[in-house]
RNA sequence: GCCGGGAUGGCGAAAUUGGUAUACGCAACGGACUUAAAAUCCGUUGGCCGCAAGGCCGUGCGGGUUCGAGUCCCGCUCCCGGUACCA
């Protein structure tokens, strides 16, 4: 009875939507064919394609979806072919572990997975084409990722190197670094070791230039390019060789982005690793330095970089010369010099480098300024510019022009060279894992041979078992049968590389793949290619903003240089959509063995600062809440402050809302609607129920508002054309900037004007549910089929603005004296000046606060201000 | 530490880019309808003073530029995200 009622109140959002997204489905209306009319614009509008996890959908990901389906819906209405499609990145560790513990094929996993979010998505009526879905497990679609990696093996760009990593012998398996804490296996805790093992690594470092260098091309988020330039970091400096003393060879060069400070190196520190360490170092000080390259060894990267604060090194025994100087400098090994980064050798600058400044206070070595400080310096290390001192032939010069003429006078010399370095490192592309793309290559005779393209693709064996193998080959290496082949090339007998891609790999060319993504013949026609790219917006989270952008634009350089593709960027514009979190928490501690309340200021992690003692988080609601100056206070209890906070959404926090419960009862539109309307898009937001409710009575508003009464066949008259095209003009420039929130906000002023209307003209309401239906496209097209039209409005024209209804006649403008408002006069809108001030004059509180003179000054914005400045 | 982004009502947020600060929505309060509740509709809602007209204060803090500053400039504080021995 209760739900029949409410069923009543509110509009049949639940027929109308599955009636729509049947209509879509089985008419396929939003169908981009192959042959599209190339005549014509184009837009390709890319969301980042989900990884079908084991949980669902959760709310983040209709945020970056509804937005861009917003813009493929107003774009197919604007003329443009629109390119807009989804797909699964499904290899990956979460279905492998989950067959490990359940015995499940990770195939069957995927499928279930892609299903369910399959039909979440479809249940969102996001306007996909679902005819070019890709699915990176599909041999098909892998078949290519395959490809490429051939083609980067042909350039060079792919080789095998012994690298090191975390092997852990109990679970017979590798480790990432993040899984290894303190030499232990993040599970289990058991010991692990650096093992030098075979891996292929892809040569990213030669496009650092350029994936530096394309940025600049790019419409992305500053702070993503700013990160990607982090990550590559690149510096200029210069390489310098130091002769060792007693020895005729060999140099030790070091890398330094400050050659200036030469005259001020007082030591040099070798990385533990590095390989001339064994041969300079002095009987004397061997076992010392052994023991020091054991302990560093056991060092994670990790705790390396936790332990920088204290400085801990070894003295070598040996000595270089200073180049500059002349003097002999010792030589120290420490773990605060990476072997990974510039030549793995440093040289000591205390006084021009805080961490040398700390190595050498520690171990009593001399310190040198070179840069003279400004007087009232009072800190150790100089780092900023000023005259050089101390420093010979460079004595008075910046730190730039010390820096030219030293590399100029170590060009001379010839011991040293200007050398520019990158924190870059080449990808490391072996995972000794079963669910990913195997690698298209053979062994024979120990040699790697590429196979064929026509031998694609390599498809996984089927295993019984997902266990790790035991050795550090991984699980593939337990499919005996598999591994044992022919090489196609020679006939020869031949093994089969067991280990498998990342799982970045599927995802950096998948873009290309939606564009043909039936083509048995190649990766992608190029004529297709060449319409369609590049991704004109590309929206999705910013956890992906090095990594997978990194990925994808290198891959696509490669690609570019092939000639596969015709752009060098892949991506024109990129968005982030900000994260969603749960709802607004107020949250007041409680101590539970006194029951009294404790104010917020004294708790930390949970805990009393002064007693210590443990204390029990509490969620308290709203109403028992109130604002007291700056904090949020117990409502009974005004001296106790509360926490107020949203949180991230996490299952432990119990905060997480499922996207499910959210259209059961409020429909996929006023979900889409909320999402957008929470505020801009980038941004991090708190979720509300409550304004998935205010969205939602929203649209049972216009429901109203259409079927309560027939549409008048009248002329509209000029408030409603104003109206009308005033919000045309605002969410077309809206969903343009991508303010959602706005664009909507218009919408429903439009419908609250609209409400107080006696009669609502048919030639009013058309455009208006077109402007709306991107927003929420299962209503409008219901409405539009209720007012009579027997076609969906997915491809009916936008409405165009018309300059001439914007306009209105008159304003109320407002009057300031000195810059303060005293009145609002109704005027013209374009009524010149000398009127204007007139019947300002005519009010008497502007006369008031004039004090009866006439205005010093006269400032006249038509339409916006007048202001009069008094003498 | 460094890089990037922020701070506006009880809450999410707007502000035509220097021109009436708080649009739109949530929450709250008052009213109508109802046996009642839900739903819906109407109204009020930054603070202080005032019967009212109106006034004063107000966009994290302190200065400045300007006829006029949430917006521009200088100096801070705090919050969020990223990153960190990269020589």
């Amino acid at each position: 009875m209760l739900q029949a009622l409410m069923s009543m109140a509110a509009y049949p959002f639940r027929e109308i939507e599955k009636k729509w997204q049947t209509y879509w489905e089985s008419k396929k209306t939003f169908r981009t064919p192959v042959d599209v009319d190339t005549t014509k614009p184009k837009y390709y509008v890319l969301d980042m394609f989900p990884y079908p996890s084991g949980a669902g959908l959760h709310v983040g990901h209709p945020e970056g979806y509804t937005a861009t389906d917003i813009v493929a819906r107003y774009k197919r209405m604007c003329g443009f072919n629109v390119l807009h499609p989804i797909g699964w990145d499904a290899f990956g560790l979460p279905a492998e572990q989950y067959a490990l513990r359940t015995g499940t094929h990770p195939r069957i996993t995927t499928e279930r997975n892609i299903n369910r979010f399959r039909q979440q998505l479809q249940s969102l009526g996001f306007s996909y084409d679902w005819d070019r879905e890709v699915d990176t497990t599909d041999p098909n679609y892998f078949k290519w990722t395959q490809w490429i990696f051939l083609k980067l093996l042909e350039r060079g760009l792919a080789y095998e190197a012994k690298v090191p990593v975390w092997w852990c012998e109990e679970l017979g398996t590798t480790l990432a670094n993040e899984e290894v804490v303190d030499g232990k296996s993040d599970i289990g805790g058991h010991p692990c070791e650096r093992r030098m093992l075979r891996q292929w690594v892809l040569r990213i470092t030669h496009y650092a230039e350029r994936l530096l260098e394309g940025l600049d091309h790019t419409d992305w988020p500053q702070s993503t390019k700013e990160m990607q330039r982090n990550w590559i970091g690149r510096s200029q400096g210069a390489e310098i060789d130091f002769a060792v003393k007693g020895l005729e060879s060999p140099l030790i060069r070091v890398y330094t982005t400050r050659p200036d400070t030469i005259f001020g190196a007082t030591y040099m520190v070798l990385a533990p690793e590095h390989p001339l360490v064994e041969q300079i170092t002095t009987k004397d000080q061997l076992p010392e330095v052994h023991h020091y390259q054991l302990l560093a060894s056991r060092k994670s990267d990790l705790e390396r970089t936790e332990l920088q604060k204290n400085k801990t090194g070894v003295f070598t025994g040996a000595f270089v010369m200073n180049p500059a100087t002349q003097g002999e400098i010792p030589i120290w090994i420490a773990d605060y010099v990476l072997s990974s980064y510039g030549t793995g050798a440093i040289m000591g600058v205390p006084g021009q480098d805080e961490r040398d400044w700390a190595f050498a206070a520690k171990y009593d070595l001399p310190i040198v300024r070179t840069v003279q400080p400004p007087a009232d310096f009072t800190g150790f290390a100089y780092t900023g510019d000023g005259p050089a001192i101390n420093s010979g032939f460079l004595n008075g010069l910046s730190i730039s022009e010390a820096k030219e003429k030293i590399i100029e006078w170590l060009e001379k010399d010839g011991v040293g060279t200007r050398k520019v370095n990158y924190k870059l490192r080449d990808w490391l592309f072996s995972r000794q894992r079963y669910w990913g793309e195997p690698i298209p290559v053979v062994f024979e005779d120990e040699q790697v041979c590429s196979l064929p393209e026509n031998a694609l693709p390599i498809t996984l064996p089927e295993l019984e078992e997902f266990k790790p193998s035991g050795t550090p080959e991984g699980p593939l290496a337990l499919a005996e049968d598999w591994i044992i082949t022919t090489n196609p090339d020679s006939g020869k007998a031949a093994r089969r590389e067991t280990n498998t891609m990342p799982q970045w790999a599927g995802s950096c060319w998948y873009f290309l793949r939606y564009i043909d993504p039936h083509n048995s013949e190649c990766l992608v026609d190029s004529e297709l290619e060449k319409y369609w790219m590049p991704v004109d917006l590309y929206i999705g989270g910013a956890e992906h903003a090095v990594l997978h952008l990194l990925y994808a634009r290198f891959w696509h350089m490669v690609l570019y240089d092939a000639g596969v593709v015709s752009t060098p960027e892949p991506f024109a514009k990129l968005v982030h959509q900000g994260m969603i979190l749960g709802e607004l928490e107020y949250t007041g501690w409680k101590n539970h063995e006194t029951n009294q309340w404790v104010s917020s200021e004294y708790v930390a992690l949970g805990k009393h600062i002064e007693t210590d003692v443990h204390l029990e988080a509490i969620l308290i609601h709203q109403d028992q809440v109130i604002k007291d100056g700056e904090n949020f206070v117990l409502k009974d209890a005004p001296h106790i402050q509360l926490d107020v906070r949203a949180h991230k959404m996490s299952k432990s926090r119990g905060n997480v809302i499922n996207p499910d419960d959210i259209i059961t009862q409020y429909g996929a539109d006023a979900f889409r609607l909320y999402e957008m309307f929470m505020g801009p898009l980038e941004q991090v937001k708190p979720w509300s129920t409550r304004g998935v409710h205010g969205t939602f009575r929203f649209l049972n508003r216009v429901w109203r508002l259409i079927t309560d009464q027939p549409l008048s066949d009248q002329e509209p008259n000029r408030t409603q054309l104003r109206l009308l095209h005033q919000c045309i003009d605002r969410v077309t420039s809206d969903i343009e900037a991508l303010r959602m929130n706005t664009a909507i906000a218009s919408l429903m002023e439009f419908t609250n004007a609209a409400f107080k209307w006696k009669e609502l003209p048919r030639k009013i309401v058309e455009p208006f549910l077109l402007l709306l239906s991107p927003f929420a496209p299962h209503l409008c097209e219901e409405l539009w089929e209720w007012i009579g039209h027997e076609e969906s409005l997915a491809y009916m024209s936008w409405p165009d603005v018309q300059q001439e209804h914007l306009k209105e006649d008159m304003v109320d403008l407002p009057v300031q004296v000195n810059g303060r408002v005293r009145a609002t006069i109704r005027v013209a809108m374009d009524a010149d000046q000398k009127e204007v001030i007139e019947s300002a004059l005519d009010e008497p509180n502007v006369v008031r606060f004039l004090e009866g003179k006439p205005p010093k000054r006269e400032i006249y914005v038509p339409g916006r201000i007048l202001n009069l400045v008094s003498g």
